[in-house]
DNA sequence: CTGAAAGCGCTTACAG
DNA sequence: CTGAAAGCGCTTACAG
C-alpha cells in the first residue's frame, strides 16, 4: 500500500480510501491510485485491515464439524458455503471427531484467527467454554445439536420424531421386535433418536428389549459387527433402526453378508448414495443436510447483521423415502 | 495483553515472552503473568501475531476444491487435515464448482487473510495468476491436477494408466464396445483419463467410436441421461467406463433404470459407498483421496519448513477393485 | 477533497 | 532478565 501511494503520488489514506470504495475522492487521483494497483499487483492485506477497522470484521467464519469427510457433514459444509460465498465470506473447518476437547481446540483457533462468527456441530457436554467469546460479540449458532447451558441460535431437525417416524413406519409393517443402532451417546443426536425409538415403543405397547439396543457404533465397522451380533441371537430382530448413515451402510452390508437383506427391515436416519440402487433399496428418513447448513448461516450472517432478540432454534424437516427395505414383513414365526 | 501486563504488573514484553514461551523470564513474573492470563481469559491474538512477527507466519492454509460435498474431495479435505491438525494448523476450504474464475477468487481471498500456504485442486487453464504470490513465498502444492505454465509441487494419480487398466480389464472380459462416459473437459483429469482410454483402445486394436464417448458430464443426472441415450443405441455399448464417482453412480441408476445392470459391464474410475452392496458389485478402479490430501499436505509443509530444491511430482497408486460388474461378459450376439 | 498522525494487538531489536 | 519504543499493514478521526 506504501508502494501503491509513491506510485500514484498520492497519501496512504487516499489509497485506502479508493481500495475501499469509500468514495469522495477526485476521478483522476483514484484513477492514478487504480493504475498503480494493477501496475503494482497490489491486493490489501485483510488481516490488517480487520485489526484496524471499527467494525473488526474479518469476512471469515469456523465451521466445527464431526467429520468433513462424513457425507452428512459434508453436505452441510456445503450449505454453509453457498451462504457464505454470496456474502464474500471464507470458512475455516474442522472436525472435532466427536471429541470435546478438539472442538474447543478448533473453537479457540477459529477465534484466535479473527473469525467473526462460529458454526458448531457440537460434542461438548456444555459450550460454556464460549461464553467469554459470546460477550465479545462472537456470532455462535449451532448446528444438528442444541447449545447445552447457553444461549444461542440453533439449527436441528426433530430427532425423537424422526426415530419414531421410522418405528412407526416398522410397526405398520408389522414388525414388533425392531433393533436400535446409534452413535456414541453423548452425541445429543445419538441419545434422542434412541429416546425417540423408546417413546415409539411404549406408544406401541411394545416392550422394550435391552438387547436390541446397540449404542456407541462409531463407524461403519462397528455397526457392521453389532448387526452380526443382532442376528445372531437366539430372538433376532426381524427389523433394524440405524441412527445414521454410517451405521446405516454397516448394518446393509453384514445383512448382506448374512445374506438376509431380504428377510430383515431396515428404516435407516439420514440418506445414502445408492440407498435406492440396492436390492431392495434402502427405506431412511432422510435429512436435508444443505438445507441445515443454508439456513445455519442464514441466521449467523443476521445476528452478524445486528439482528437482536432471543435465541432461536430453527427445526428442518425429515422426510420419509419408501424403497423397500422397510416395507419387508417379518417372517412368519414357524413352531 | 495490555490489561494482563497491567494485572500482572510487568511490561508487554514480558507478557509476549511467557505467552509465546520464550523463556528467559524470571519464575516469578512468569507465573504472575499466567495468573493474570487465566484471570482475564486472556488469548492472543493470532492475526495481530502474524502482521507483527519476523516470519509472518498464521498457521493456516487454503484449501480449494471442486466441491467440498463430494466424497472424493471430501476425502482429500480430510488428509489434509489430519496432516494440518498434527502441526496446529487450521483449515480455510473452498469450492470452486470447477470454475477458473471461483478458484481465482478463493486463491485471492486466502492470500488476502493471510495463509501460509494454498493446496490446489486447480481447474483453471494455467495458474499464472499465482506467479505473484509464489514469488513472495507463498507455498502452493497442487491436488488432482498439475499446474501448467507455473512450477510447483503436485500429488496426483496416473490418469492414463487408470482409464487404461479399466478398458484392459473390460477387454479381458471379452468387451470390445466399451463406452466412455467422462467429466467436463476443462479438468485435467476428465482429459487425461480419456486419453487413457482412447489409447489403451488403439493398443487392443479397437477402433474408436465416437458415438460411444461421452464427455461433459457434470452430475449425476447428466450421466444418468447419456447411459440411458447410450443403452438407447442400435449398437449400443457392451461395457461401460465412467470416469468418476458422480457419473459413475448416474450410469448405475441408468442401468437399474432399464434394467440391464446384469448384462452391461461397469468399469468405474474412483470408489463408491455401497458399491460393494449392490449387484452387481461395482467394479472400480479405486483412488487413495486420503492419501492424496496426507501427501498434498506433506509437500506444502515440508516446503513451508524450508525444503528447497526442483517441484517434485508424487503419484499416489490406484488400485482395480473386482466386484462383479467389470467381469460381466459381453452379451452373444444374435442373428 | 486530501494528508499527517494516531493506533488496532501484537513482536522484536535495543538499552539498561 | 526486563521494559520502552518502533513498527507490521492497514483505517479513521481530525485538520486543512
Amino acid at each position: 500500500m506504501h508502494d501503491v501511494a509513491a506510485v500514484a503520488g498520492v497519501s496512504l489514506s487516499t489509497v485506502s480510501r479508493v481500495v475501499n470504495g469509500h468514495g469522495g475522492v477526485r476521478e483522476d487521483l483514484a484513477e492514478r491510485v487504480r493504475a498503480a494497483v494493477d501496475m503494482l499487483g497490489y491486493r490489501r492485506d485483510l488481516t490488517a485491515s480487520t485489526l484496524r477497522r471499527a467494525d473488526r470484521v474479518s469476512a471469515s467464519v469456523g465451521l466445527v464439524l464431526g467429520d468433513v469427510s462424513n457425507p452428512f457433514f459434508a453436505a452441510i459444509h456445503r450449505g454453509v458455503e453457498e451462504v457464505a460465498r454470496s456474502r464474500g465470506v471464507l470458512t475455516f473447518v474442522g472436525s472435532s471427531d466427536e471429541d470435546p476437547e478438539r472442538e474447543r481446540e478448533l473453537v479457540h483457533g477459529f477465534c484466535g484467527r479473527g473469525v467473526d462468527g462460529l458454526l458448531i456441530a457440537s460434542v461438548a457436554r456444555d459450550q460454556t467454554y464460549l461464553l467469554r467469546d459470546l460477550q465479545a460479540g462472537m456470532g455462535v449458532v449451532f448446528i444438528d445439536r442444541p447449545p447445552e447451558a447457553i444461549d444461542a441460535d440453533a439449527v436441528l431437525i426433530d430427532n425423537t420424531a424422526a426415530a419414531a417416524a421410522a418405528v412407526d413406519h416398522l410397526v405398520e409393517s408389522g414388525h414388533r421386535r425392531i433393533a436400535f443402532l446409534g452413535d456414541r451417546e453423548q452425541i445429543f443426536t445419538a441419545r434422542e433418536r434412541r429416546r425417540g425409538y423408546r417413546e415409539a415403543l411404549a406408544r406401541h405397547l411394545i416392550p422394550l428389549d435391552e438387547a436390541l439396543v446397540c449404542t456407541g457404533l462409531e463407524s461403519s465397522e462397528a455397526a457392521f459387527s453389532a448387526t452380526r451380533t443382532l442376528l445372531a441371537l437366539n430372538d433376532p430382530p426381524t427389523a433394524l433402526l440405524p441412527s445414521q448413515n454410517l451405521i446405516t451402510g454397516g448394518a446393509v452390508h453384514a445383512l448382506r453378508a448374512e445374506g438376509r437383506q431380504q428377510e430383515v427391515a431396515v428404516v435407516g436416519i439420514d440418506d445414502l448414495t445408492l440407498a435406492d440402487a440396492l436390492e431392495p433399496g434402502v427405506t431412511v428418513i432422510a435429512q436435508d443436510p444443505i438445507g441445515l447448513g443454508h439456513t445455519a448461516a442464514q441466521l449467523l450472517f443476521a445476528r452478524l447483521d445486528g439482528e437482536t432478540g432471543p435465541p432461536r432454534q430453527v427445526f428442518i424437516p425429515t422426510q420419509l423415502i419408501v424403497r423397500g427395505s422397510g416395507e419387508i414383513a417379518p417372517a412368519t414365526l414357524t413352531g
